[in-house]
DNA sequence: AAGGCGTGGAA
DNA sequence: TTTCCAAGCCT
């Protein structure tokens, strides 16, 4: 099995920037990245941040909101924070010194059992396996697991698995063979089996299974949000303002609004959450538009109104988080996909 | 154990 | 349009 799958992946592993380094760093960098996120998703990103923080030193003495600057739109912020945050620890606790086993990727934040021993394999070829989304799904077909895959006793037997199937003196290449093969061949829908190099090994095959496994837990629907948000402009400026440090879309830059509960009209609400919580009387003016944007555990509504500021009430003030923002500045704010979208309804 | 935490592509 | 999901981690 092992033979099979290190030629196969020899012979058809794609041609990937991570691939071409065994710097920590790079390798680190890249592993965050595609944490829940596609490798075409990612490729564009890896280029950026390496380009503006090319060593861990680099991104240690870089301000969190220039990482959050080149995350912008990747998704799953926290993973940008902790990664500047481990960078930090590693500088001014091991003077730049990368972590050079498992265990020790294991203590940074960001970092857990997946992750650690990607890095660890890759990077330094530590006899250590990986369970990835990939891998869960490839080995359930391989054994015909039948079990949900969500299980901890089901996750306890994949990790098991893992180890006992591991090249242990290819490790790196071996665990990056048996992603990349869930990822090209062992798809999650329609897989290729006719062309994987353990066809002739799999039981989910013989008995016809590789469409139904694994089983996983069905989710419950993600609830429905609405909201309101505001487009105010002012001498030629439109106001933002930054996100809580914790949360939904931590720290990125927004449209002041609020959420609107069932039955409220809108620009009532709007009105009254822009006085509170920003102390702006403004008139709520025409609907510009109504963005739908869809997270992993919630949806969002969003009403978009123009709003102008009262006569009487001019000039405002700007608070520790709002912005008056000139148009050709607006690339120094981080902006989730859905304050993006929010932003192009009035341009 | 289960839910919070993003996004975009595919079916 | 809706659903599912993709190199997970943290609480």
């Amino acid at each position: 099995m092992r033979r099979a799958l290190l030629a196969w992946y020899r012979r058809w592993a794609r041609d990937l920037p991570w691939r071409r380094t065994r710097d920590p760093y790079r390798i680190w960098v890249s592993e965050i990245m595609l944490q829940q996120t596609r490798v075409e998703t990612v490729l564009p990103y890896y280029e950026r941040f390496l380009a503006a923080f090319p060593t861990v030193r680099a991104l240690a003495a870089s301000s969190p909101a220039s990482v959050l600057r080149c995350w912008q739109g990747l998704g799953y912020y926290t993973r940008a924070r902790n990664l500047h945050r481990a960078a930090q620890t590693i500088v001014a606790q091991r003077g730049g010194r990368l972590p050079e086993s498992a265990a020790e990727w294991r203590n940074l934040p960001g970092v857990g059992r997946y992750t650690a021993n990607a890095i660890a394999s890759i990077a330094a070829g530590e006899a250590v396996p990986v369970v990835d989304g990939n891998v869960q799904r490839v080995l359930a077909r391989l054994f015909a697991i039948r079990a949900c895959i969500d299980d901890s006793a089901t996750q306890t037997r994949l990790w098991q698995l893992a180890e006992m199937l591991l090249a242990r003196r290819a490790a790196g290449a071996f665990n990056q063979a048996l992603m990349e093969l869930g990822a090209r061949i062992c798809t999650a829908r329609r897989p290729s089996c006719t062309v994987c190099p353990l066809r002739s090994q799999c039981r989910a095959r013989a008995e016809g299974l590789q469409e139904r496994l694994p089983v996983r837990r069905s989710k419950r629907p993600p609830r429905q949000v609405e909201l309101v948000a505001a487009w105010v402009r002012h001498a030629g400026r439109l106001l933002l303002v930054r996100r809580p440090a914790a949360g939904l879309l931590a720290g990125l830059w927004t449209l002041p609004g609020t959420e609107v509960r069932d039955g409220q009209p809108p620009a009532r609400v709007l009105r009254a959450s822009l006085r509170q919580a920003l102390g702006i009387e403004a008139e709520v003016g025409e609907r510009i538009g109504l963005v739908r944007h869809a997270f992993s555990h919630r949806r969002w509504v969003v009403h978009v109104y123009a709003c102008r500021l009262s006569p009487r009430r001019r000039p405002v003030r700007a608070a520790a988080n709002m912005r008056w923002v000139d148009r050709a500045q607006l690339g120094e704010y981080a902006l989730a996909a859905v304050d993006r979208k929010l932003l192009a309804l009035a341009r």
